[in-house]
DNA sequence: TAGATTGTTAATCGATTAACAATC
DNA sequence: TAGATTGTTAATCGATTAACAATC
């Protein structure tokens, strides 16, 4: 469990893709799993996985492999999954209701604990539950709410705006869905996830294959 | 315009950024510049934009750097959005319906031509002009159509016997967004996103940077 | 011209893969 | 025990950065 040196981001971001696959296996009763076998599944190679986990601890077995659920659960927890993130959602279009939706966050641990827009028409409107405020109480709700987690799902051009609310009412990270590249602050962490483009580099490759 | 040896991924990977950020430079009337104001906004180094461009190409003026229109039309080309792409879409709950009403598909070249579901009550709906057809009528459809993307927003459960349909209906490519990983066929390219794995990346970050 | 900035080669850095002793 | 598979070090590979001559 030694944590000195700092982790490189790639090892991060296979993480999640780890903690999938052995969701998968759990929900399929499969208790133990070779490096190999898992590099099989995932298209990487045995190396790599043992290597990445390695850098948080000796998680397997010799000659037996990886415990499935106690290897789920390391990774849940060195993603820091075993502490609630409470979250608010600004721009319930439909991207926002989407994200409100999706099954697994409250199982994970993410907890959207409001949704705002600016649509007169949307306010009031109910998504899993919650009703949809009005993005003028943001401020307010900010002051009297401890918030992890700021998602974005506005058009671009009113994404900017809400950074300056999130910064000031502490919150701690910003996941942002606008086609836009948010100036951070070094108060507030942001994750950009511009979806459309993993679509032009997809269309770069179907060009390739297929003339 | 050399293109002899296979690109990088990782290079594919940041033109889509560079055109991006050239499109809102094209707006606010900059016609010009250079690697390092460039890197400066993409926070990455003048060096590896230049090494970046320079594999397919020359598109800069030593002593003043880059026109900013030519450049973005260049990137497009390799791209390959001066070629239509026809899509179709599968699964229009609210995540379907946002990438249905994306406002920049159709000016970049990406057409939907038809959208399916499952639901009884969402078949017959209309989203950004098209009506919602029974997924019963995608085999019929695909035969009748050249479909070159295929997206999957559907349940995970449902994603992957849609692959075989797609593979038999000769698309080229799948832009999956089902939390699953579907195992491809070597005649159809398949774009995984999965959206929630950033949020689990961003979750170890907080943790890293607040505790 | 002089200054600026490219295109490109070389150097460095980091990430992936291979190899193997340790051991369950 | 013998076979399998880990943890970890060393080797390789690739990607990023630095440097600089070419030149607009």
């Amino acid at each position: 469990m030694k944590e000195e040196k700092p982790i490189a981001i790639s090892v991060i971001k296979r993480l999640p893709i780890y903690y999938r696959v052995l969701t998968k296996l759990e929900q399929k009763n499969i208790e133990t799993i070779s490096s190999g076998k898992l590099a099989e599944k995932l298209n990487t190679t045995a190396s790599q996985i043992r290597q990445d986990l390695n850098q948080f601890g000796s998680f397997g077995h010799k000659g037996f492999g990886y415990q499935v659920s106690s290897l789920k659960k390391e990774i849940g927890r060195i993603l820091g999954l075993e502490k609630q993130k409470d979250m608010i959602l600004v721009g319930a279009g439909n991207l926002g209701k989407a994200i409100v939706n999706y099954p697994n966050f409250k199982r994970r641990g993410f907890n959207i604990k409001a949704v705002f827009d600016v649509d007169p028409i949307i306010v009031g409107q109910e998504v899993n539950g919650i009703i949809i405020k009005d993005v003028k109480l943001l401020k307010d709700f900010l002051e009297n709410n401890e918030i992890d987690i700021a998602i974005i799902t506005t058009p671009a051009e009113s994404a900017e705006k809400f950074v300056d609310i999130f910064v000031e009412g502490r919150v701690k990270a910003i996941w942002n869905f606008a086609p836009i590249s948010l100036n951070c602050s070094d108060r507030i962490l942001v994750e950009n996830v511009h979806i459309s483009e993993s679509l032009l580099t997809l269309s770069y490759m179907i060009d390739k294959k297929f003339n």
